[in-house]
DNA sequence: CGTATGACTAGCT
DNA sequence: CAGCTAGCCATAC
């Protein structure tokens, strides 16, 4: 039904819901978003955001711990600063998603 | 309406 | 571990 017309929507939802020091792969939004494989239409969704002060997009990372993307500030840095801030665990370069990948409750 | 794009992912070399 | 290819999805133009 809606679900089509929710997903940008839904993803911001999601996003929205991410505890603080944990972070979301696309995929695992894509996945709670309703569509399992549209982790490029999730980063679309963040690279167009409309919500940037609602939505903590830096909580978003790839499958494999990789902070991609985003654009403010310093890019990837910032981003990794924001997450560290958050409490987020990181390995090297990556975010260790053994111990900071979130869950989601339900 | 049709084409191109991208903040993805998984697989293979 | 790093690099490249192919597949998939929704959005933007």
């Amino acid at each position: 039904m809606q679900q089509k017309l929710n997903f940008k929507e839904k993803v911001y939802e999601i996003a929205r819901r991410i505890p603080r020091g944990k972070v979301a792969t696309y995929g695992q939004l894509a996945r709670l978003a309703g569509s399992p494989h549209a982790a490029r239409a999730v980063g679309m969704a963040m690279k167009t955001n409309q919500h940037p002060d609602v939505i903590p997009c830096y909580r978003v990372v790839a499958s494999d711990g990789s902070l991609t993307g985003y654009s403010a500030g310093k890019g990837i840095v910032t981003k990794k600063e924001k997450l560290e801030n958050d409490g987020v665990l990181f390995r090297g370069e990556k975010v260790d998603l053994t111990q900071s990948q979130w869950t989601n409750p339900l």
